[in-house]
DNA sequence: TGAGCATATAACTATATCGTTATACTGTCA
DNA sequence: TGACAGTATAACGATATAGTTATATGCTCA
């Protein structure tokens, strides 16, 4: 892979390294959803949720569809969810084996 | 899946978030080596290096074997090269799809 | 034991980004 | 048109981390 794959890898890594916005796209796996809503669901602040998912949809996990004046954002890419199947079986396979370590 | 299950899997693609450390893996993805020679294959200094080894070993990603005075690390996670797979799928639909829109 | 090599760590600077507060923008409706 | 609701953006302070330089640690061998 060169340097500059590992890079734009690198960076959808960086995206899904925040806490919030993976709790942002759990969230929106239930469909669409007001921003409005996604910053009740996630109890943060409008702003902060606003700046989220922008990162989200720059990067291409979200897709936006304004309606008057409320915005719709749903999920894009839906191999979001098998990276974190990957990572939830990887890091449960780590934690039993330092389980087993005791027994 | 729980706020604390987010915060983990969270720091898994923070670990990953980082161009150097995907080099570091790339490259011992043909086998054990010293930290002095992933240090020549990455072009990057030995502390940064070795810095870089300690967190990925945190995270369980690789693991180390001392002989004499040099340290050998290699890959103790598989599912890494998993992950970059989706990701790259990922990403090369995507930019397809840009692409396709000039025709 | 002492010199030298391999690796790890400490201290520092520079940069990036999170969350907040304030405000701008945009559409709806009276 | 004016007030209001929903969303986006700007500016800021605080924190985290990458990379560098200097140094400590630990092993080998003469």
């Amino acid at each position: 892979m060169s340097a500059e794959a590992i890079g734009l890898v690198a960076a959808r890594f960086k995206v899904l390294s925040e806490p919030l916005r993976l709790q942002i796209l759990q969230y929106l796996e239930n469909g669409e959803s007001s921003v409005t809503n996604v910053t009740k669901a996630v109890n943060s602040t409008q702003p902060n949720v606003s700046k989220h998912l922008k990162i989200l949809q720059d990067e291409g996990f979200v897709a936006k569809r304004q309606e008057g004046n409320t915005v719709f954002y749903k999920i894009a890419d839906e191999s979001i969810f098998e990276l974190c199947d990957v990572v939830c079986g990887s890091l449960k396979e780590r934690f039993s084996e330092k389980s087993a370590i005791f027994g």
